[in-house]
RNA sequence: GCACCCGUAGCUCAGCUGGAUAGAGCGCUGCCCUCCGAAGGCAGAGGCCAUAGGUUCGAAUCCUAUCGGGUGCGCCA
C-alpha cells in the first residue's frame, strides 16, 4: 500500500473522468501529474501540480482544470476536501479514516513500504573489491556500508540483488603481497626480515609468515623468487582474503559473489571481450598525447593498444595495452564488466573510492560499448571519512604501516552505530567520523535517536502486553473475529519457507532484534485481515485523532514513496535521514507537554484505549525496523 | 590545461530527480521540571541557496559562463 500512489490514481481516474465528458481534450500525457506531500501541512494531507502541468497541452486555465478536477475527487470517500490554491495547485484533504486505515495495514502487512519497483530486475552492485593485501581501512569501510545498504533498498524495492567483490588478484601488488609475506616467513624463520621500500611494512602479515614456515618448513628459504613468488602469493591472497571476508562479517556484509581478477588471466576471457569492442571498431593502434598539466618525467611517445572510449562519452581515448604488451589494468576490468554484461543484469552498479573518479567515463564507455548501450552501469564515489577522537582530528603513524582499518572501528563503536553513521552523509559528500560523538545519547546522535526512538516504543508495548493488550486488536469478547484472521501459523510457516531460499530469489531476511531466526519480509504474506476491512471496526479499534497524531501517520504515508525515491537514485542515505524524522516525530508527540496516551492508559489500566492509542506508535517501530533493516542496523528493543 | 564532485543559516548538513513562505541539529535569546521518560518541550532571531545570465506558468534543483574548495589525469591497480 502506498497512501500517495492510491490517490495519484484517483487523481489519473478524475482525469480520464474530464476527458470523456469532453471537459479536456483528448490525448493528454499525465506522465507529469504528481501526487506529493505540501511543504506546509497547513496546505493539506497532499497536493497535485495536475492543472498547471495540463493546462498548457490543454489549452485551459490552471484554475478551471483544478476546479473541475476538485469536484470529480471529493466524490471519493477518501478525500474530505478539496481546495485549489495557489497558482493552480490543488490541495487536498484527506479523511481521518485514511490514517487508522493506514496505520491498520502497517501492523498487518509484513511488506509496508515494499515496492514492485524493481520487479523482474536483475542488478548486480560491486563494492569494497580492496585489493587482497591487508585488512579493510576506514574508506572500505564506508563503500562496504554504502553498497551494502544499496543492494538491500533495492531488494525491498522489488530488485533482485547480486552483491559481489571484484579480487584484484592478478596484477603487481600482489606479487608485491608474496615478498613482503616471504619477508615475515624469513622472520619466522629467525632471520631479520628486510622489509624494503615498496613492500607491506604491516604486521598483519606476520601470522602469515607463521603459517608458511608451517606449511614448508624451511625449504623457501635462501631460493630465488621463481621458486616461490607463486605459491607464497596464492597463500597470502588466499590469507588475505580470508581475514577480509572476516572483517566484512563483522560488519554485517555478506558477498553473493567473489571474482577473481587472475581467473581473467590466461582463459581468452579478455581477449574475448577485446574482441567484442574490435569487432565495434573501437580499438586501434595510436599514440596518445602527454598529459597536460602535470607532464611526466620520463613520458615519450609510445604507440599503444587503444580503446576509442571517445566514442562513449570519454574525453580522450585509453590504452588497453602496454608498450610492452601486457594489458593494462583496464583491459581484465573491461572483460569483467563483460562478464557482468553477459551474466543478464539489466543494470550494473560500481561502488568505488573517490580516488577513482577518473576511471568512471572509461569504465562507462566500456559497458555503454559492451552492451550496445542497453545495461547502465552507475558509479557511486564514497568520499573521505574523516575520523576524529573527542573533537580532534584522529590520525595513525602510516609509516610505520599502520591505518585505522575497519575492525578498528567496529570494536571501537559497533556494527550498528558505525554502519548507520556512515550513511548520515550523501556518498559524495566528505564524512566526519568522531569515534564519541557517535556513541553520545543525544538527539544531535541519529544513531542515539533512532535507535531511542524505537526503544520507547518498545517499553511501552512490553508493558502494554503484560496487560495482555495487542495494538490495535480488541481486548477480549471478539476473539472470534480474529479466528477469521487467515491462521498465523500460515504465515510463520510461509515465513521461515521463504528465508531458507537464498537471498538471490528476491527475498532480503531481516534480522529483527529478539527474534532468533531472521525473518523474510515479502509480498506473500496474509492478505488483508478480515477484522480491519470493515471501516467502522477499525476506528473503533485505532484513535488517531489529534494533530499531532495525524502528523506522525503522514510521515509513515512517505515511507514507501520515500524508499522509491531512494531506490530510483541508489541514495540510501535518505533512508537514514527519513528515520531520524520519523523517529523525531515520534519524539515530539510523547514529549509534548506531558501527554503519552499510550504509557497513561496503561498505568490506568484501560486494555481498550491502550490498544486503540498504542497501535500508531507500534506501526512506527515496524517501519523503523524495517528501515534499520535496509541499513543493515539491528533495531533496539531496549536502550542501556 | 582537462575531467569529476562540492559551494544552502554563525557551525555541521538535509532538501522529493522543477513546485507554494528554503528545512533540521548544534550554537544564540526568552520561557517551561513537587510527580508519570526534561537524554525533553514551546517561542524567537538568523538566508541575495557562491556570482551572472538563460530555459518556463514556476529554479536551490535543469543549461551556459565565472569565482572559490576537493579529487583525479599514458607505459601502477
Amino acid at each position: 500500500m502506498n497512501l500517495f500512489a492510491d490517490i495519484r490514481e484517483l487523481v489519473i481516474g478524475a482525469l480520464d473522468a474530464l476527458v470523456a465528458e469532453g471537459a479536456l481534450p483528448q490525448g493528454l500525457s499525465f506522465d507529469n501529474v504528481a501526487v506529493e506531500p505540501p511543504r506546509d501541512a497547513a496546505h493539506g494531507d497532499m497536493a497535485t501540480n495536475a492543472a498547471m502541468v495540463l493546462a498548457k497541452p490543454a489549452g485551459l486555465k490552471p484554475r478551471d482544470i483544478a476546479e473541475a478536477l476538485a469536484g470529480k475527487l471529493t466524490e471519493d470517500a477518501r478525500i474530505s476536501d478539496a481546495m485549489v490554491a495557489g497558482p493552480g495547485f490543488l490541495n487536498l484533504r484527506l479523511d481521518g479514516a485514511a490514517w487508522t486505515g493506514l496505520v491498520s495495514t502497517i501492523l498487518t502487512d509484513p511488506a509496508y513500504g515494499r515496492s514492485t519497483l524493481g520487479a523482474g530486475r536483475k542488478v548486480n552492485v560491486e563494492y569494497v573489491s580492496a585489493n587482497p593485501t591487508g585488512p579493510l581501512h576506514v574508506g572500505h569501510t564506508r563503500g562496504a556500508v554504502f553498497g551494502d545498504a544499496l543492494a538491500s533498498l533495492l531488494e525491498f524495492a522489488g530488485h533482485e540483488v547480486t552483491r559481489e567483490y571484484y579480487i584484484n588478484d592478478g596484477g603487481a601488488q600482489v606479487d608485491v603481497l608474496a615478498r613482503s609475506a616471504y619477508e615475515r616467513y624469513r622472520e619466522a624463520l629467525g632471520h631479520a626480515p628486510e622489509i624494503a621500500e615498496g613492500l607491506y611494512p604491516g604486521d598483519y602479515l606476520v601470522p602469515v609468515g607463521e603459517a608458511l614456515k608451517e606449511k614448508y618448513g624451511d625449504s623457501l628459504l635462501d631460493k630465488g623468487e621463481e621458486h616461490w613468488l607463486e605459491d607464497v602469493r596464492e597463500f597470502a591472497i588466499e590469507r588475505m582474503m580470508e581475514m577480509i571476508r572476516e572483517d566484512l562479517a563483522a560488519l554485517g556484509v555478506e558477498m553473493d559473489v567473489f571474482f577473481s581478477e587472475k581467473s581473467l588471466y590466461g582463459t581468452g576471457r579478455i581477449e574475448a571481450a577485446i574482441e567484442e569492442l574490435r569487432g565495434k571498431d573501437l580499438i586501434y593502434k595510436g599514440t596518445l598525447e602527454p598529459p597536460k598539466g602535470k607532464m611526466p618525467e620520463d613520458w615519450e611517445p609510445r604507440e599503444q593498444t587503444l580503446f576509442r572510449s571517445t566514442a562513449h562519452g570519454d574525453d580522450v581515448d585509453r590504452p588497453i595495452m602496454k608498450s610492452d604488451g601486457a594489458w593494462t589494468y583496464f583491459a581484465p576490468d573491461i572483460a569483467y564488466h563483460y562478464d557482468k554484461v553477459t551474466r543478464g543484469f539489466d543494470a550494473l552498479i560500481d561502488v568505488f573510492g573517490a580516488d577513482h573518479g577518473g576511471y568512471v567515463k572509461r569504465m562507462k564507455a566500456a559497458v555503454s560499448a559492451l552492451s550496445d548501450g542497453n545495461v547502465p552501469l552507475d558509479i557511486k564515489l564514497t568520499q573521505l571519512v574523516k575520523l576524529y577522537k573527542n573533537g580532534e582530528p584522529f590520525k595513525m603513524s602510516k609509516r610505520a604501516g599502520n591505518f585505522v582499518t575497519l575492525r578498528d572501528v567496529v570494536d571501537a563503536v559497533g556494527k550498528d552505530v558505525t554502519r548507520f553513521h556512515m550513511l548520515t552523509r550523501k556518498n559524495d559528500a566528505p564524512l566526519d567520523f568522531d569515534f564519541d560523538k557517535v556513541l553520545e545519547q543525544s538527539r544531535e546522535n541519529p544513531v542515539f535517536y533512532v535507535q531511542y526512538a524505537n526503544a520507547r516504543v518498545h517499553s511501552v508495548l512490553r508493558k502494554a502486553a503484560a496487560m495482555g493488550v495487542v495494538p490495535g486488536q480488541p481486548v477480549q469478547s471478539e476473539k472470534a473475529e480474529l479466528q477469521e484472521q487467515p491462521s498465523k501459523q500460515e504465515g510463520k510457516e510461509e515465513n521461515t519457507r521463504l528465508a531458507a531460499m537464498p537471498r538471490n530469489h528476491g527475498v532480503a531476511t531481516f534480522a529483527l532484534s529478539g527474534e532468533d531466526e531472521p525473518r523474510a519480509l515479502t509480498r506473500r504474506i496474509p492478505k488483508p485481515v478480515a477484522f480491519y476491512s470493515g471501516g467502522g471496526m477499525q476506528s473503533a479499534r485505532l484513535d488517531i485523532s489529534d494533530e499531532a497524531e495525524i502528523s506522525v501517520a503522514k510521515k509513515l504515508a512517505e515511507w514507501p514513496r520515500l524508499v522509491e525515491i531512494a531506490a530510483r537514485g541508489h541514495e540510501p542515505h535518505r533512508i537514514a535521514f527519513y528515520l531520524y524524522d520519523l523517529a523525531s516525530e515520534l519524539h515530539g508527540l510523547w514529549n509534548k507537554g506531558n501527554e503519552n496516551p499510550a504509557l497513561r492508559f496503561v498505568q490506568e489500566g484501560d486494555s481498550e484505549a491502550t490498544s486503540a492509542k498504542i497501535a500508531l506508535p507500534k506501526a512506527v517501530s515496524i517501519v523503523i525496523s524495517a528501515g534499520l533493516g535496509i541499513l543493515g542496523v539491528t533495531p533496539a528493543e531496549e536502550m542501556r
